[in-house]
DNA sequence: GCCAACGTTGGC
DNA sequence: GCCAACGTTGGC
């Protein structure tokens, strides 16, 4: 079981939508690191779900339900994607702000690397994360 | 809207 | 293979 942390701007894609839809594809990344974080992505793994630009929150739980494949939306280029389902949204989201206070998440990429996309989480650092959303899972 | 951080590109 | 220039991301 592997833990991970998928960026999404809302006004693109949000949580709520994905909750709606049931599935969606996790396409369209174009970052050799954040593609690679993708590939290594399990069935059945565990993948937490932050809104970038507006809402700056961790807002739910999705897990993989299918593992990498090429990107039907890269034109050009060693791109792929993973199917993603929500299993649970949040009791009350976990804003950025707390995250970078928290002792525990002083490592993982969003504090880090603002820009990274796709990242791994510890076990620890994934359980924090839902402590802070108040969310049992 | 600004700007810092990072990745990519391309000239040498 | 280095590094400057540029583009993009994303928090503030």
């Amino acid at each position: 079981m592997n833990y991970w942390l998928v960026k999404s701007e809302p006004f693109v894609y949000s949580f709520d939508q994905l909750l709606l839809d049931g599935q969606t594809r996790w396409d369209g990344v174009r970052n050799y690191q954040a593609r690679n974080n993708l590939r290594a992505m399990k069935k059945g793994d565990y993948c937490l779900f932050y809104h970038s630009n507006e809402g700056l929150a961790v807002v739910g739980v999705a897990t993989v339900v299918r593992e990498f494949y090429p990107d039907p939306t890269a034109e050009q280029g060693d791109w792929s994607a993973v199917d993603l389902a929500p299993l649970k949204a949040f009791t009350r989201p976990a804003p950025l702000a707390e995250i970078k206070a928290h002792p525990a998440l002083q490592q993982i990429g969003l504090v880090r690397n603002g820009r990274l996309s796709v990242m791994p989480l510890t076990f620890d650092e994934f359980s924090a994360l839902l402590t802070l959303g108040e969310t049992h899972i």
